[in-house]
DNA sequence: CGTCACATTGAACCTCTTCAAGCGCCGTGG
DNA sequence: CCACGGCGCTTGAAGAGGTTCAATGTGACG
């Protein structure tokens, strides 16, 4: 079913060892492919054959817990690549939380079939700075309610485009499942900050910064 | 430095894929350096020149935080290897909790000049298992105190030698810090294990697992 | 216009933290 | 050799913070 892709090789450029060439090379053997809502993009335990980029919109990466709930690990939003950290199979879910343009890449095709040093270089960076995310989470999660909803937010606001606003791609549940909290502390702790003036909501998914130093 | 060392090649095992072949090249071209108690392995900030193998002991690996304490992301125990997860300079500090003698071996060695297919994709594995770690202890510091010390004994008991009791090579200070719990309460929650005659605690180092299935 | 999903707000309960004291071990020094 | 002092572990009681249960509010869509 996929075929057809296959043959849309780099014709001429060499393998340097900047990550420029690889991530053009992505957009170039990959077209988006739309996600509904809350559409399922990889499970638990399936074989993990296939990188992702996101192109527009944002997934949670997470493990489902009993009984409907889970633990959401990471969000990526615009740009960002997930995927990786499987050797053969999948070792967590992922779906979209937004409608979202997500291009699919073949691993091998990627690695070429004997395997590319400076790919592999490439992908150890992106696992590593994967790493470096999930301990700076974990740090996360010791802190309060209203430092971790703050740190949230910061986080939000440096990988997004805006500078003093920001655009919940994700539902309360989803942050909740993020933060380790249950969705009423959540938007408590969005209440006070507002009644802090540090926030304002005009809407439940749109966050203005009313006082950025006010969060650190 | 270490030119003679390069010569030492296995002789004809061809690089599969597995590890075998790499870690006892990592043996051959290091010798264990004993660690003290509390001994500074690397800092936070310092070049990231150097991977560690563990030959005996124990290893914290840590974010400091403000006024001496500290979050720690993971223990290394015997045969386990750190220092992964930094592309310049090491983002955390690790430390020894107890007498170690740990091996260390030059990043570029490992590499080759050139970069090493199969070793590049070792370390990648390497890094995606410390990854898939990191994420199952976010879990981890979801749940409530009792689930967080009882997953900490399951870890402990699987990366362990003996299946029945654990050794402690790590003070009550480190587990909470590990955990995001106090010492108390981590002391507090060994004493019900006890009371429940799920372990026994001989001494405050060496835990007796007296009903394993009351683990889970 | 009604329904449904999601977000917000309130009050009681529960768990973990905090503060404080006591215990046991081990090394040092008289 | 014994006494002392320090460090780490244990245990107790009061307090804070988050969860839980419950009700109300609000926007999207048929």
């Amino acid at each position: 079913m996929k075929s057809k892709r296959q043959k849309t090789r780099q014709p001429s450029r060499r393998p340097s060892s900047t990550s420029a060439a690889y991530v053009s090379a992505i957009d170039q053997i990959s077209a988006p492919i739309p996600y509904a809502r809350n559409e399922v993009i990889f499970s638990q335990g399936e074989p993990a054959d296939y990188l992702y980029k996101i192109e527009s919109g944002c997934v949670r990466a997470f493990y489902p817990l009993d009984k409907g709930s889970r633990q959401v690990l990471a969000f990526y939003l615009a740009g960002d690549i997930f995927g990786l950290g499987a050797h053969d199979r999948h070792t967590i879910s992922s779906e979209a939380t937004t409608p979202s343009l997500i291009r699919v890449i073949r691993r091998k095709v990627l690695m070429g079939y004997g395997g590319d040093v400076a790919m592999s270089r490439h992908l150890l960076q992106l696992t590593a700075a994967e790493l470096r995310r999930a301990r700076d989470h974990n740090l996360r999660l010791l802190k309060g309610a209203q430092d971790r909803v703050i740190g949230f937010l910061r986080e939000m606001v440096q990988r997004g485009q805006t500078q003093d606003e920001i655009e919940l791609l994700m539902s309360r549940r989803d942050i909740a499942d993020y933060l380790g909290l249950t969705i009423e502390t959540v938007s408590r702790t969005f209440s006070r900050l507002e009644a802090a003036a540090a926030i304002s909501l005009p809407s439940p998914w749109r966050i203005v910064l009313r006082d950025p130093s006010a969060l650190n």
